[in-house]
RNA sequence: GGGCCGCUAGCUCAAUGGCAGAGCAGUGGGCUUUUAACCCAUUGGUUGAGGGUUCGAGUCCCUCGCGGCCCA
């Protein structure tokens, strides 16, 4: 007989159309999920349908495993309790990997396994390739990334992964419905990115012939909107930073924003930490969770730990008193030799890049990181005791930046300075620069009550959850490079 | 960008420089209580791609592709 196997899947398909039979069925009615036909009683009567993962043919007994995103459910076809023709689909028509409904009566097998004793088949899908080995699964992690199907169905411990991130933001929605937080979606195409220091993806409208970039962050749209009144508002939605690939960051990836009018971020530092608390809750039933090799305690109040005070203590640098690029560049370079100053073309830039390389390392429990110097976000409020300094915290876990936020520059003079100094800092070669956006200084000019917004990078937040350490397993579909092609099958005629 | 590891049948994996293999899946046969069903038989390979060394390369060398990990 035929030596592949998808010829001999696509020859089944036609056998059963030969038998009156639509290997491709356009529906099926159920009466219940696998998972809640398994939890009835025995002799009740129902309609299932699933995926075939598995197939146990004894010559007059076939038993078959089938699956849903539920769980599995185990059906039974027996030769004395059907006509012979309908006994024949399972025994010789039906494939791992194909999609069945069955019709019948629930029973319990001597071994106690609740299992449907068929009356009815219908073949739903023929599946032409089979579903990789059904006990270890697809282990190969460029298939896992380019397959993410035969992941999900053949890896439990994925689709309970992914079922988790859905539930995460859903939740996560209901716990901001609750507070008068109203959710709104913002522009991805922008015509100046800002919100983030970060290079863009950019492209072209056509019909308008003008060039967009993608958003970095939705954080000016949804303060145009606290201006237009809306008081609490959050997004939940895609942004893109057009940058390096690590297990920490994606180019595409998923952002919620929050603004909350009269708030400052104080009230933000209590409101993300009831969040985070009410989600470990939730789902891992307490505030720790397990992470690696290490257990991360979200439990209590998190320690704060202020930004200069951090930098200098761990470089013996005090930001306080070094004010100028030339300055902290001598400094650096005469501390660390190593370090690549050409990186680092602005203040800001290498101010930054310090605290990544010598500060941020460190920061593996939960930790309120606060009071970042002006220099480095040209959205945020000064803080009223410390001109050289913001209103502003982070939430640094296991070295991640899963949180930032801030209480708003709502000034329109401040915030056209602190945008023209970024343009300095572009100009000295820093091309992760705010850009200046004249119409959110429009809006500003208009009144912008006292607020506070708060940033959340889903991804990384799921991934803590999850104990996985590549961000890359909690996005369905990661962007990768082109894949090789793929051999196509020829013999379709 | 640099270093290291990997890429072999649909899937999971073997194979001192010496005949490319196993399990699962598939195909044929047997089997009415299995659940990784079992038993017998059996098909299936451009060893990621291209060069080179060698009597002989999955294996050694070079270039390239894709993925992973670490570093920058």
């Amino acid at each position: 007989m035929s030596a592949n196997e998808r010829e001999s899947r696509q020859a089944k398909a036609e056998e059963l159309r030969a038998r009156g039979l639509n290997p491709y069925h356009d529906r099926f009615a159920t009466t219940h999920g696998l998972a809640a036909a398994g939890a009835l009683d025995d002799d009740v009567a129902v309609e299932v349908a699933g995926r075939v993962l598995a197939m146990r043919k004894f010559g007059k007994l076939i038993f078959a495993t089938l699956k849903d995103r539920s769980g599995t459910l185990q059906v039974s076809f027996e030769r004395d309790q059907l006509e012979p023709e309908v006994f024949e689909i399972p025994k010789k028509l039906i494939d791992i990997g194909d999609f069945i409904g069955v019709g019948g009566v629930m029973w319990t097998t001597k071994k106690e396994e609740k299992t449907v004793r068929s009356a009815s088949i219908t073949p739903l899908s023929k599946a032409a390739r089979p579903l990789p080995e059904k006990w270890h699964g697809l282990q190969d992690r460029e298939a896992c990334y380019r397959q993410r199907y035969l992941d999900l169905v053949s890896n439990d411990e994925t689709l309970e992964r992914f079922v988790l991130r859905s539930e995460v933001t859903s939740f996560i929605r209901r716990f901001l419905d609750e507070r008068a937080f109203l959710e709104v979606e913002t522009p991805i195409l922008q015509g100046a990115t800002s919100g983030a220091a970060a290079r863009p993806f950019s492209t072209h409208h056509n019909a308008l012939d003008r060039d967009f970039f993608l958003r970095i962050s939705p954080e000016t749209y949804l303060k145009r909107l606290i201006v237009g009144g809306l008081d609490r508002v959050y997004e939940i939605g895609k942004c893109f930073r057009n940058e390096g690939i690590d297990a920490s960051h994606l180019q595409e990836f998923t952002m919620l924003e929050w603004y909350a009018t009269y708030f400052n971020y104080r009230d933000n530092m209590i409101l993300i930490r009831e969040l985070i608390q009410a989600v470990l809750e939730e789902f891992k039933g307490g505030t720790k969770v397990r992470y690696e090799d290490q257990e991360l305690d979200f439990g209590g109040e998190w320690p704060e730990v202020d930004y200069f005070d951090a930098v200098n203590e761990r470089t013996g640098i005090d930001l306080g008193r070094v004010e100028s690029h030339d300055e902290l560049a001598r400094r650096v370079g005469e501390k660390y030799p190593g370090f690549d100053l050409s990186q680092y073309p602005s203040y800001p830039a290498l101010v930054d890049g310090l605290y990544k390389k010598m500060v941020r390392p460190e920061l593996v429990q939960p930790t309120f990181l606060v009071h970042h110097p002006t220099e480095l976000v040209p959205l945020a409020r000064r803080s009223d005791e410390n001109p050289r300094v913001l209103d502003m915290f982070q939430v640094v876990v296991n070295t991640w930046e899963i949180v930032k936020a801030y209480s708003e520059l709502i000034d329109p003079v401040d915030q056209r300075n602190r945008m023209m100094e970024q343009q300095d800092y572009r100009d000295q070669g820093d091309d992760e620069t705010m850009m200046l956006e004249e119409d959110y200084i429009l809006c500003m000019e208009h009144g912008m009550p006292p607020n506070s917004g708060l940033g959340l990078g889903i991804d990384r937040f799921v991934a803590l959850l999850s104990n996985v350490e590549s961000l890359r397993d909690v996005v369905y579909f990661p962007t990768l490079r082109e894949a090789a092609p793929i051999a196509a099958a020829e013999d379709d005629d």
